[in-house]
DNA sequence: GACTCACTACTCGGATACCTTCTGTCCGAGTTACTAAGG
DNA sequence: CCTTAGTAACTCGGACAGAAGGTATCCGAGTAGTGAGTC
């Protein structure tokens, strides 16, 4: 039950992403964070394909989000990473070995499959509730109003040097 | 983010082993869920090591239940076979790269790590709030009540023929 | 008949391979901006 | 001076190895019950 380390860095990038202009290239944001550009360009590919990010081609180009950062969610960003799939998948226990459950009286999920969905929809609730404007207020109310705007004024004087 | 096959196989054990008054074996609850008995065994020595089941060793050993079903949590198992660990590791991202945020003012998780641990309490909250015994009423009244009874019969008449 | 001892069968426990998934990397396809030549 | 074709550099995208953790298995250590032998 680990959750993958791209999460982590596709969730910095859609932050900082908010802060620019014009589309960011993955070198950029690898440097920015100091981590592999090679592998970043994977995560980043995933949530193009997710349509959370648009990726922009040739010269200039790079990735920028789709929509307000309001209108995505944490959640949204952890599907694209690691899949839609669910935390828990039930083999249907019940329906094996010498006492099994006959199939034509598992009209209901299983006892402890529904435990397991509570929890995973627990989980996916919270990561709902928050989205990728509610983490720019938070870094502002941590580091302060201009360490944002710091971070965009970096990516464009990256661009201009480039 | 997929869980371990395992926890599945634990928590119908430990509904199963509510029915039993002696030790069951490894063998026979691997026959009665009809899976692999020796990787079932790896699961039972977790729950083990973390005090949910007792071993009983030598002739009509097994393993028995250390305390009232309700006294069991869904997420004391999901620990015992899964890892303490939290589902999310932060990497202390902010600190790396050009922009790096200096140590000293990390007095606060990152809001990305925030994010993520409200999420993840809030999945241990849910298989907290669901017990083993809570299970065993579940199964009761999906499957009936004489569906548990039929287990512990048939657990019992597996060690009267061992 | 009761006790003792050795044996046997059965149990758990940890150490050992295999495989899927995650992590990390590379190179090719496609697009855009720039440059320079020509009208 | 404007247009236009060509070039070159830069970008993403998917295909390719390596590592880690989960999955599955096996064999050894230890224990309780059983039976025979002896007093």
């Amino acid at each position: 039950m680990k959750l993958s380390g791209g999460v982590e860095w596709a969730l910095h990038c859609c932050v900082v992403l908010t802060t620019a202009q014009s589309p960011v290239p993955v070198t950029h944001l690898a440097e920015l964070h100091d981590v592999s550009g090679s592998y970043l360009a994977k995560q980043l590919q995933a949530l193009s394909r997710a349509g959370i990010v648009q990726s922009v081609q040739g010269h200039a180009g790079g990735y920028r989000l789709t929509r307000p950062a309001a209108q995505i969610t944490v959640l949204d960003v952890v599907e694209a990473i690691d899949g839609p799939g669910s935390t828990f998948q039930c083999t249907e226990i019940r329906q094996r070995g010498p006492l099994a459950t006959p199939p034509e009286q598992c009209t209901k999920l299983c006892a402890v499959h529904r435990a397991m969905l509570r929890a995973d929809h627990a989980w996916r609730a919270a990561l709902r509730a928050t989205t990728i404007a509610d983490l720019v207020a938070d870094v502002e109310r941590d580091s302060g109003p201009q360490a944002l705007p710091r971070v965009g004024g970096w990516l464009a004087g990256q661009l201009g040097q480039a």
